[in-house]
DNA sequence: ATGGGTGCAAAGTGTTTGCAAGTAT
DNA sequence: ATACTTGCAAACACTTTGCACCCAT
């Protein structure tokens, strides 16, 4: 691996993305980094992450058009409001079983598992009772 | 939902996608109909796609950068190569209890989740093998 | 001093969309 | 006849990249 620079952006992206607790998006990041920073680049902030996520120092998902951004460190599941786009953790366990069930059966070497539920959230679907008494 | 007209260009999008048994792009479905038919044009098939995918004629799953498209219509899992990049379907049961358990626990009303593993396919560790040998 | 990193802007990639003409119903 | 659909090209959204300068090591 290339040796690394620690440089003074790469802490504050870092920074930035643990201090949300939600999912936010390079471009929520580098809005957030603005407000401190007026000289950080767009670039500079995709560029960071993408090391981020490459030292496993953050996470990302991809959802919908673009790439989510996530503190944790352990592999967890997410959830989707398909109506409101939110996006949260569900701390159900990870299952490590199902990994080296699909390894055996397909000769792949393999240790991760990406899942994402889709659904519509409490909030949503109290707006969508109030749709209906309108009618 | 809008009344949809039955067009000879739907139809060959729809054959298309289901005369592949791999998981195509948008991009390669088109290049795929342009052998055919030298006056469809790129809109035309991601209009298409995205019509058979609302209404359930097809499937798709978002894969790195673009979104890939399944002939299937049962909700199954997917194995991506992160050295080829190839996708392939498996055969394990859709695990219809997840859904409900999430559902119980976070409140929200789900009825989908999507899973991608993701490993070395069997060629791609050959290739590993090789390429240590050499040194 | 060296070479990885930054800011900036331009380019890339995948997808959507406005419009006038075409066509399934 | 109506209004959904097409082909085309321009526009979009998100991300990457080339370059000259900068700065951590």
């Amino acid at each position: 691996m290339k040796p690394r620079r620690n440089t003074k952006q790469r802490q504050m992206v870092l920074e930035t993305v643990r201090s949300h607790r939600d999912h936010p998006t390079a471009d929520e990041i580098y809005i957030d980094l603005r407000q401190n920073d007026d000289k950080i680049s767009r670039g500079t902030v995709y560029r960071n992450l993408n090391i981020l996520v490459d030292n496993k120092e953050i996470q990302s998902v991809k959802i919908r058009d673009a790439e989510r951004y996530d503190w944790r460190q352990d592999r967890h599941y997410h959830l989707k409001c398909t109506q409101c786009n939110e996006i949260i953790d569900i701390d159900i366990p990870y299952n490590e079983g199902l990994d080296k069930e699909v390894s055996e059966e397909m000769g792949y070497k393999l240790t991760y598992h990406n899942t994402v539920f889709e659904g519509i959230c409490p909030s949503c679907q109290l707006k969508e009772l109030d749709k209906d008494k309108d009618k």
